[in-house]
DNA sequence: ATGCCGTGGAAACCACGA
């Protein structure tokens, strides 16, 4: 069973480069981030014809998060992370899929930081913790991904120095991040990949994939009972060098 | 070192992204 993660960047503007990789590559699962789409507009017809059933949470311009299935059905569980019903924005997403539990995130940017957006990435970030514990706690088979937001460790970034005081990389979210992993969780690509250099991200500008000026941003985490079913991970890193790319590549497991 | 690019929505610029 093969799992994937894309940060599409506007699902309206991104439909072509979207079906081309659902054909190529043919997931089982899919989770989109950033559909920057109210749900009226969500291109509902092409990703049917495409052969999958979807879920998702639309908004007006920003955020937007989906899952898609190819042949098993979705029951959706939740549609925002617990905790703060004022928080309106759509980056969380819960389906089970058979025994599987599948929670699409997107975590806030955080930038500029200090200040009150770095705020709410941090306080979003102790809420996706606390949730995350509970759905450790069943002891069932768990994957949370999407994008982080966060390198988690210096291998994970083109330059590290450069990036110290970013809302994606400071000393606080890395710690954040380490905090939620050891819960129990599995970073699926650094287990199968633990010392290479693997992004997920390239900036529009200054020819970052060509030079490879790169971030990975874009993880699975695995609960136990997935981890030891985990057969591959990779990153899908030719779509990013397509025509009308989003600055971010699809990430994918396969599960036995 | 930097939104230099890209997207969406409103308005012919601005917010936002990482």
């Amino acid at each position: 069973m093969k799992i994937a993660t894309y940060n599409v960047n506007g699902i309206n503007s991104r439909l072509p480069v979207l079906l081309r990789w659902l054909e190529e590559t043919a997931p089982d699962l899919v989770c989109l981030q950033e559909l920057k789409s109210p749900a009226e507009k969500i291109p509902e017809e092409a990703i049917r014809n495409a052969g999958y059933k979807a879920i998702w949470h639309g908004q007006k311009s920003w955020n937007g998060v989906a899952i898609l299935s190819r042949q098993q059905e979705m029951t959706e569980i939740r549609r925002a992370l617990p905790g703060d019903a004022e928080d309106v924005n759509s980056r969380y997403l819960e389906a089970t899929i058979g025994d599987l539990t599948l929670g699409c995130l997107y975590l806030p940017n955080g930038n500029p930081a200090p200040g009150p957006k770095f705020d709410y990435k941090m306080k979003w970030f102790e809420r996706l913790t606390r949730h995350a514990a509970d759905l450790l706690s069943a002891g069932t088979p768990v994957i949370l991904t999407g994008d982080f937001n966060v390198m988690p460790t210096e291998l994970d970034v083109y330059k590290p120095e450069r990036w110290v005081d970013d809302a994606l990389f400071r000393p606080e979210v890395r710690e954040a991040f380490r905090t939620l992993v050891d819960q129990g969780w599995t970073d699926a690509i650094r287990k199968l990949y633990p010392r290479e250099t693997i992004y997920t991200f390239w900036d529009y500008f200054r020819n970052a994939f060509d030079r490879n000026a790169g971030l990975r941003i874009d993880h699975f985490l695995l609960s136990p009972a997935v981890s030891k079913r985990l057969t591959g991970a990779g990153v899908d890193r030719a779509v990013r060098g397509w025509e009308k790319s989003s600055d971010h590549a699809p990430v994918w497991i396969t599960i036995s």
